[in-house]
DNA sequence: CTCACCTTAAACAATA
DNA sequence: GTATTGTTTAAGGTGA
């Protein structure tokens, strides 16, 4: 406790002019307005997953036209082969632009947002949730990719045990790798537009991080359309097929010689093909009884369904299925121009999901998120910028340097880990900039600060509350509804990592308002003085600001807003790989399950306040979730209380949803009072 | 512009 | 005497 006052009072100087008010409120003033009106123009982008969804059509379509161009292409130029994936003529830049678009949008909505470098919680959420569905989504693209991958070697060595030569496949591979290159050249073409993005300033790309040009890599096709793809690409063959089998129908099969070496490569660069090969050994073409060992676990065969890409042919058992594998898809152009594009399928899989992963160690390096842990982690580079708070190094959150959002940060330590863990320390923000949304657009503290504990715990964020609301929610929170200063003092310290520092300043105002507001109580206790809320007190304040206000309610949904491009953006990315909206239960981390719930939340709330005023007192499940009536009062309250609008108290009932956890490590409090 | 609210700072007194 | 607690005033910012 000296020790503490004592650096209070020496750091309070220096303090005082960090946190000076004139220049907070500068900066509050000037995030919240840019954030108000980012958050309004992005609703204006509410449809961009329909967007997304129209330009991925477009993007497949151009796909298609460059697969086909290169076919020709590599029919006219007869024998090159594509070896080098690096540099390649490019020709088909116009293609590439229209891939991109869509990728682009979500990150460049997330830069704008997080630009303001003021997150609320919900924005944070947002994003975390991102994070998540993004390595679901690779999961799912990893397990989509097996598959497929499956299926590809297969085929493969189908075709190679049913004797044919080695050409054909030699011919896959290389149209593999041609299609690669094309995939390369794209991804180049979107790293340059990124890039005159970021010359435009559009997009802000943080000069140390090395992932983020790479962050929207090529994703033109979604697995969906790249198996409409693979039908097209089938029926046109199954067309020609019937019309002449002699010429190669496809263009495809038709080129490339070239050397062994793209198939190899092929395989190589699958780290499944080994495995694949040894599940493929058996040849489909002989009804091996290793066949039917294995005939529960074959790739191409599931639920009675022939799982042959375009297929789906029914086959009562596995006999008919071998059957109707050797008739259907035995090796010959079509299947093998199936092969091919199944290949190509994978490919774009494996891009798609390589593309993913960048995508999101971008965001979280973006969002200065480290899995790491937050004590061993080095400071950013641009800790000079304060040198200033160096003194509360030793404080128990080391992160305390505010920067300004256009800083490079730091070295980028590499997102390794699942993000599920997500340590927000590094979002070290910006001490004094803060946002009161809560206290004003009702959110129910309780819960906010309930389900961003965590955040809060680590990242020094302000929370966006009034000092006010917080006293009021440690001394709820307590189990005797009565805290001592010095136990709210440790709330607050506990709770919130930003109030780990400055701690004079900050307890200062804490004083100040447990006197300045009759809401709070001091009652004498035997062990001294410990502070209560007056509930109806509290919530006298509010009405007149709250209720029906229309203008509020704009800035409501103005600050729902945040999320629902973020919304569209998040699904947009899962349509933009066919993959389905999750639903939040299925996120395990309980973390992130608070997150969306807490999201849930917002939405619903923020359509409480749109549908009704009466609930804006006390709104949703009681905005202060517990409006206990309190204990004790020594002294009678004002006579205008009674005028006060009880009814507003009347909904209220204790919602134990942050239930008083525990580590109190004071001293309990007393429980005989006067 | 006004008003209410909020934050920060600071002076001061009472008390442990 | 010092630190803590509590009260009060003032100044400045924000948003309706």
């Amino acid at each position: 406790m000296m020790q503490e006052s004592g650096t209070e009072t020496k750091s309070n100087g220096s303090a005082i002019q960090n946190g000076s008010s004139g220049g907070n409120h500068l900066l509050e003033c000037g995030s919240l307005r840019e954030g108000r009106s980012n958050g309004e123009a992005a609703a204006g982008d509410v449809g961009a997953a329909d967007l997304a969804h129209v330009q991925q059509q477009q993007a497949l379509q151009v796909a298609r036209q460059l697969l086909l161009q290169q076919q020709q292409q590599q029919q006219v130029s007869g024998l090159k082969s594509p070896k080098r994936n690096d540099k390649q003529p490019a020709l088909q830049v116009p293609v590439s632009v229209a891939m991109m678009t869509p990728q682009v949008i979500t990150p460049q909505q997330m830069q704008q947002i997080l630009q303001q470098q003021v997150l609320s919680p919900q924005q944070l959420q947002v994003l975390l949730q991102q994070q998540q569905a993004l390595m679901l989504q690779q999961q799912q693209l990893q397990e989509f990719y097996k598959k497929q991958q499956e299926q590809l070697q297969l085929q493969l060595l189908q075709q190679q045990h049913a004797g044919k030569q080695p050409k054909e496949q030699q011919q896959v591979a290389t149209q593999q790798l041609a299609f690669q290159q094309q995939l390369l050249q794209m991804q180049q073409l979107q790293q340059q537009h990124l890039l005159s993005l970021q010359r435009q300033g559009l997009l802000t790309i943080q000069p140390g991080q090395p992932a983020l040009p790479l962050q929207p890599l090529a994703q033109g096709m979604i697995p969906t359309e790249l198996q409409q793809l693979w039908k097209e690409v089938t029926s046109a063959h199954t067309a020609e097929e019937t019309t002449g089998n002699n010429h190669s129908s496809l263009d495809l099969t038709t080129t490339c010689v070239s050397s062994s070496a793209p198939s190899k490569t092929s395989l190589i660069m699958n780290p499944h093909a080994s495995t694949n090969g040894q599940l493929s050994v058996h040849t489909p073409k002989r009804e091996s009884l290793s066949h039917e060992e294995h005939s529960h676990s074959h790739p191409l065969y599931g639920h009675g369904v022939c799982k042959w890409p375009g297929c789906e042919a029914v086959c009562e058992d596995f006999q008919s299925f071998l059957k109707h594998l050797n008739s259907e898809h035995a090796l010959d152009d079509r299947s093998t121009a199936q092969c091919r594009v199944q290949m190509q399928v994978v490919q774009q899989l494996e891009l798609q999901l390589a593309k993913d992963k960048e995508r999101l160690q971008a965001m979280m390096t973006h969002l200065h998120v480290k899995s790491t842990e937050p004590k061993a982690a080095p400071q950013p580079l641009n800790l000079v910028s304060s040198v200033t708070l160096s003194k509360s190094a030793s404080e128990a959150s080391p992160q305390s340097l505010p920067h300004t959002p256009t800083t490079p940060t730091a070295p980028i330590t590499p997102v390794t880990q699942g993000p599920s863990v997500i340590t927000t320390t590094s979002m070290h923000t910006v001490g004094p900039i803060r946002r009161r949304y809560s206290d004003k657009y009702n959110v129910p503290i309780s819960s906010d600060i309930a389900q961003n504990q965590e955040f809060y715990k680590n990242a020094e964020v302000r929370p966006p509350f009034t000092y006010a609301s917080l006293i009021r929610q440690a001394i709820l929170e307590s189990p005797e509804k009565q805290l001592t200063l010095n136990e709210i003092y440790n709330w607050f310290t506990r709770m919130f990592a930003y109030f780990r520092r400055n701690a004079a300043t900050w307890k200062n105002a804490v004083r100040h308002n447990l006197s300045l507001h009759k809401c709070f109580v001091r009652v004498e206790n035997v062990k001294g003085a410990v502070w209560t809320v007056d509930e109806v007190e509290f919530q006298k304040r509010r009405p007149q600001k709250i209720s029906g206000n229309p203008s509020l309610i704009k800035n409501m949904q103005s600050s729902h807003a945040y999320c629902t491009p973020l919304n569209a953006a998040l699904q947009a990315s899962m349509a933009e790989n066919s993959i389905p909206l999750y639903t939040t239960a299925s996120m395990g981390n309980p973390t992130l399950g608070n997150l969306a719930s807490a999201i849930r939340e917002e939405l619903n709330g923020a359509m409480e306040h749109t549908n009704s005023n009466e609930s804006d007192s006390s709104p949703g499940r009681s905005p202060m979730q517990a409006v206990h009536p309190v204990h004790v009062k020594e002294e009678p309250l004002d006579p205008e209380e009674a005028e006060g609008p009880l009814s507003l108290v009347t909904t209220a009932n204790h919602s134990p949803d942050f239930d008083h956890d525990r580590d109190y490590e004071d001293e309990p409090v007393n429980e005989d009072m006067e």
